[in-house]
DNA sequence: CATGAATGAGAATTCATTCAT
DNA sequence: GATGAATGAATTCTCATTCAT
């Protein structure tokens, strides 16, 4: 967006048209709903990551409004002319950085097979152990993600939110297998799910609080109790 | 991005040496931590608190980089000159707004009183309970803490962070309590409150996700079973 | 006055460091201590001097403070925003003037060859008559840079001096030689160089005093005159 | 000058005209061609000696362009609003300072009597010597004097450059008679005198030159012995 | 494809001056 | 006479974006 612009429909309108996913219109090559004037697919797709990575480390050390472009340019290497080759807008690239953010969080999640076990509470423990690993590796795009979202465009801010329900699904059936058993002891397993969700980022948000008083592996011990106790009912309640 | 923000070292000391609260120095009246060079305590008082409101509203819709100087002096109706008379740089804006989030905040706190029961559990609910109508209240000043924190001067944000830490602390206590007297789960206390605290604002950011399949009032009451639920101890898991 | 002369400390550290003339460092290009985001060094050696000498006229015209950097981007047929591609504040523009007129000077004065005496008379007479032809030539830039050298970094002063002190140093050997030859009056060369170079913009600061009475020939033969005549003894003192 | 005025006519024509000393219109006091709002001389006179010698200062350490009316208002305890009772705009502090300057001088010369001697040489001598302690003096002054004449409003300047002028002639005299008596070597006396009035303040200009190498004492009896020896002839130059 | 110079609207902030109290 | 709050034009400087090479 120009400085100038502010909110208002861009001087002239845009060369291209996103409709969906990896469509071409206008001449030009689109990866994942961000438009590039480059032509060659795969020199945009190398690109964008570069930029997503190298953007995403100013956007978590500044913060997006605080990162110019000529920041990015250097930071990337590339002219900013030509970087404007493979974006549109300074937007463009926050949209990147999320992208590049989801999709290597997809692939961590892909790689955790190898699951044995058929028993909700093991399940859910393996869950929740899983994610609270990529949390930590991630914390700090994911708070980049928190602090950001509203600077996204609008369908990108969607298709996170479309991103995250999913994962929030795959935690709920977990949790529904868990409440049919009479194992669990929500009410609501959409509403734990989410919860869950949202608690697995407490120590991204609030990891201040125990800095002192504990090692981080302790305070990540215990929060994945917390969670499970939260939901895995006593199994000693009944003799 | 302003040109004063960048690497915000300030381009002169500031005239006033800020060592508490409502300090005299320099002939400049001081509120809060933000210096003012109208010399009327009782109109920098008032103007404050007239500027943190305007500007706050502001900050939500548009986000604190997107909202400008003019905006504010427009939505308070105030020359622009003027406002820079109570404030030395747009920074103590957003302070003054924490600050007002704040006084509020604690304002609605130091109502809620008339607390009749003395079991661990009723008062746990009691908390829970207000606390949670003054998210749904402040829910979109809360997001604007939570986003824009990183933007605040560091030693505004310390005083944030303590203020919170004093509510936790609250809840600590009670929950201290309930775990002496074995009718709360957890192990750690500070922990456990810190987790509430956390899990109060659940609805603030993930509230999208419930706005098509419940009412407000029912996701507010499931999130005060959840957390409740999380601590306390069945009360029949003894015959 | 401008906001960001006050006070002088820069917003924030200069991204360049100037080591010397014509260092390049993180990616700029450095002419002459004023550092520049452009990188094609030939083009700010040629801008430099564009806007040094646009800048100059409107400085002697209205002073420093006075002009605005819209004035000089107009002047210049530069937008702002290029304009500051060549240099990072306000006052670089300053020492892009003082620069350009000592290089100026120096040029004016390294032409001035050809001298064929020996006689320390004649060679005072000469440096004198070629620094009067200069004065006269460079009435202008020279009350600006008594005027507003106060305004001039520091580090841009004592560049200016030595320059200065230079030039008198070389006065200082010529009177030297007519003092060793006993041709001359004074004690102490150097404090008689200084003060020649002095007398030398006697009518650069009170011409008006002579304005009605005198042409500018007639005065500046009575001022070579006057100095020269300070300075050498009377030849027909012995009989 | 309003900044939105820069070098323009004034918003609405002063109310005061100001045609000569000491003169009333329009019920406003005036005191040495500074207009002012407040009615009783006496305070007027004696707050514009007040300002005059503090703003002064102001001006001396950062430059007239540089001081602002609030810093004035400090510095003379004034409010602001009464500040301006007393004068029209910021422009009529420098025209008090200056005069208050020339007052001091004239006052400091006024002093120096007792003159016993009738010889020219000794004239000279004594007016240079009594000179130079002024200057040493009011050395702070004569630079604010030069570096701001410029911003002084043009009647002012004349008045200025008249007690300037007033000065040099009693200087003439003196030298007219050496001259006369074939004691002074100079062909033009008003050209010495002038020439003499500059070399006056060499140490004020260039002091810095001398400040490692002599006391001042040393320099200023150089300085005194080279402006005498400019003028007078050598006593034994006749056998 | 790549480069980086050029553009200019717009942002924060200052400050002389006025005027109601 | 004195006070100081209010005004708002003008200033410096930034930075997303374009486009000629």
């Amino acid at each position: 967006m120009t400085r100038s612009l502010k909110n208002k429909s861009p001087k002239s309108a845009r060369k291209t048209v996103i409709t969906g996913q990896k469509k071409i219109k206008n001449n030009e090559v689109i990866s994942a709903t961000v438009a590039s004037r480059i032509k060659n697919p795969e020199l945009v797709r190398k690109k964008h990551l570069h930029i997503a990575k190298k953007a995403s480390k100013l956007f978590i050390k500044k913060g997006y409004h605080q990162t110019t472009m000529r920041e990015i340019s250097k930071a990337t290497g590339m002219a900013i002319g030509n970087l404007y080759g493979y974006i549109s807008r300074k937007e463009d690239v926050l949209s990147l950085a999320f992208n590049a953010y989801h999709q290597y969080a997809q692939e961590s999640l892909d790689k955790k097979e190898g699951v044995t076990s058929n028993n909700p509470e093991d399940l859910l423990r393996l869950f929740v152990r899983g994610a609270l690993h990529n949390v930590r590796i991630f914390r700090e795009e994911i708070i980049l993600m928190y602090r950001e979202s509203r600077t996204l465009p609008k369908n990108e801010l969607q298709n996170a939110q479309k991103k995250e329900m999913t994962q929030i699904q795959i935690l709920e059936t977990i949790i529904q297998r868990g409440i049919n058993e009479k194992l669990f002891r929500p009410q609501d397993s959409f509403f734990a799910a989410s919860m869950v969700y949202h608690q697995l980022i407490f120590l991204t948000m609030r990891g201040w609080l125990f800095s002192r008083k504990y090692s981080t592996e302790e305070t990540e011990a215990l929060l994945e109790d917390y969670i499970i106790n939260s939901i895995v009912l006593p199994k000693n309640s009944l003799p």
